[in-house]
DNA sequence: TTATTCATGACAGAAGTTGTCAGTCATTGT
DNA sequence: ACAATGACTGACAACTTCTGTCATGAATAA
């Protein structure tokens, strides 16, 4: 959405005092003129934006200016309590422990709903021991797949996708994403092949073209995932 | 434009406890549809919308949805974001990109202070390139050293500690923890070394019996972190 | 039951957003 | 004076999103 582009523009003016309009749209990955067309907006919003022109020029943000109230949204709280999980599952990082802290107070403040719908999310989710060093010269993982698998994965919609296993046959496959595992950096779909009709893991390096298909699934109680967890000794996120 | 309907509307219903969606959509001058469909979308940002069907039903925003993110202290995001960078550190996690927008909530609703003391800590911290798969045999770090490093590392205070190098022999040093540099699973502290009086990387699991030593240090400017950004690699945090 | 009120889906038309391109103006260094 | 840089603006087509209308369902109160 447009707001949050607007979010982010803002943290960076104030992150550093002077931007080139032309960084700014490369960090946001919007043309120059849709920076100028925001940095306008912002303007008319009561923002103080100060430009110069010329070499060494620049846009700047006046300290003073206004304060936004803004809201975390469902998957925002989410994409943090995951990160924040990959980050804890290595050992001993500086300031690791603070994030449970942040979290425990955002997730304080969630309505109930919310709390709850966030919770379901979260025992889908296991992290497991960082992967082992051979796997570091594996494939790639398709640019697609987080995007595709996370609507997936969130809305109950089946997954299709090609896979290669390790002898390297592809196949075609279509499956019901209940779980996914961590083990960073790689990840891991741990799924219900409706092709076999049995429980699996897809590695995320091995799956290519991956689509999201009309039909849903019913999230299964718990089973797939508990079988999971000892084997690759992982845990729950919370 | 949209946003500016989406405060309107949140300012009405934060006047008066119960609304109508018609009233609501008169007083805004859209049509009903328009203002369910905004309720909708207030609902994905995480503001609690309760609504009561039948005679007498009406629209009522919870009051204890409004502000997440006023009670998050420094250390606090300090940590998320040095957790979401780190999660971010490996390839095509899903839901990864999501934490970006929510830390760019969060931030930008921190008082101006705060967001500056906040960046001119994330100035000291480098993230790498995941460490190699030899580092994953190596030894524990020392469950004190993330605790002791963090004060030692934002109070500015000294750090002393035993150290061994690749030889096996065991140092006594004190240095002046200027900067973080995370290659996860492995971290190292960016020093001065007074010792020696010279720059020098530290490997977390290679310091034993860390302790903070009563004396400060001046912040060097960012010379000794630039020095190393490109042999590691390595990024800023934001 | 009936009236009321929120809720959702579909669809066409309205409105907004984006990138590209062409060009202006201000500033700096040579 | 001149070239280079970089903020700004306008116009237009492609694209996306928003909006109103209509139909329908579901919950609630009298």
């Amino acid at each position: 959405m447009m707001a949050d582009r607007h979010d982010e523009l803002l943290r960076l003016l104030r992150s550093r005092a002077d931007w080139r309009a032309e960084e700014l749209a490369e960090r946001l990955e919007v043309s120059t003129r849709t920076i100028l067309r925001d940095l306008n907006r912002l303007r008319d919003r009561g923002f103080e934006v100060s430009a110069m022109s010329g070499p060494g020029g620049g846009v700047h943000l006046e300290p003073s200016s206004v304060m936004v109230t803004s809201q975390l949204a469902g998957d925002d709280v989410v994409a943090l309590v995951l990160s924040v999980a990959i980050a804890q599952s290595m050992p001993w990082m500086p300031f690791a422990s603070g994030a449970n802290d942040a979290l425990a107070k955002i997730e304080a403040s969630l309505p109930f709903g919310r709390a709850r719908q966030l919770q379901d999310l979260m025992m889908r989710i296991l992290i497991g021991k960082p992967s082992s060093a051979s796997m570091r010269r594996e494939g790639r993982i398709d640019p697609l797949l987080a995007r595709v698998f996370e609507t997936a994965f969130s809305q109950q919609h089946l997954l299709g996708f090609g896979y290669h296993d390790r002898q390297g046959n592809r196949t075609q496959r279509v499956a019901e994403p209940h779980g996914l595992l961590v083990r960073a950096p790689m990840w891991y779909v741990i799924a219900w092949d409706t092709n076999a009709d049995e429980q699996r893991l897809f590695r995320a390096d091995r799956i290519s073209s991956p689509h999201i298909l009309a039909d849903q699934f019913v999230p299964r109680p718990h089973e797939l995932l508990r079988d999971i967890a000892p084997d690759a000794s992982a845990h729950f996120v919370r």
